[in-house]
DNA sequence: GTTCTAGAAC
DNA sequence: GTTCTAGAAC
């Protein structure tokens, strides 16, 4: 975030940057400026903050409009501050190697921004996942985001993935 | 998050 | 034999 080279796009209280391990083509996280460690400290009073986190993710859909974007936020965070995935719905890229990565953005450990912003309205808060929710989303068989695919492992996954690209080209 | 590696799957 | 996964260590 300190990395100017790393910097999308700022705001008076948000920075988008590039994620330093792209799991797509176009794979952005918004962060506030505010040191917020995670969604668990949210609060009613963070509504605003967030609806700038929804502007922002509508400019960025301006930006990138032959692409299809998702905003989000992990169930189980891996970085201690609060941090909003933008990615494209291709996820192809030399960084997704691992079915954790792969579950992470295509099961409900992906929580949409919609999702979790209604959350935050109706309780007040974001709930902590169980341990066993936890593992057992990460543990999902492989499923193609694009259609009913189910390959066999990641190599089988990651070369259909390529037939998608291939057929929006066309 | 990444790297390493034993053993399962092929 | 090689490929791949998944768990541990970091």
């Amino acid at each position: 975030m300190k990395d100017p080279k790393s910097i999308y796009k700022e705001t008076e209280n948000v920075v988008v940057i590039h994620d330093k391990y792209p799991k797509a083509k176009i794979h952005y996280l918004v962060l506030p400026r505010d040191e917020i460690s995670s969604i668990f400290k949210l609060n009613k009073s963070h509504i605003t903050l967030l609806k700038e986190f929804g502007s922002i993710f509508h400019t960025i859909m301006e930006d990138h409009k032959n692409n299809t974007l998702r905003a989000g936020f992990h169930a189980v965070p891996s970085m201690q501050r609060l941090h909003m995935h933008i990615i494209s719905t291709d996820m192809n890229s030399e960084c997704l190697k691992t079915k954790v990565h792969w579950n992470s953005f295509t099961t409900s450990f992906f929580i949409p921004y919609d999702d979790l912003l209604k959350t935050l309205e109706e309780d007040g808060v974001i709930q902590k996942i169980s341990s066993d929710t936890h593992k057992s989303l990460l543990s999902q068989p492989l499923k193609c985001n694009q259609c009913e695919f189910t390959p066999k492992n990641m190599p089988q996954l990651k070369q259909h993935l390529l037939s998608h690209v291939n057929k929006n080209h066309l």
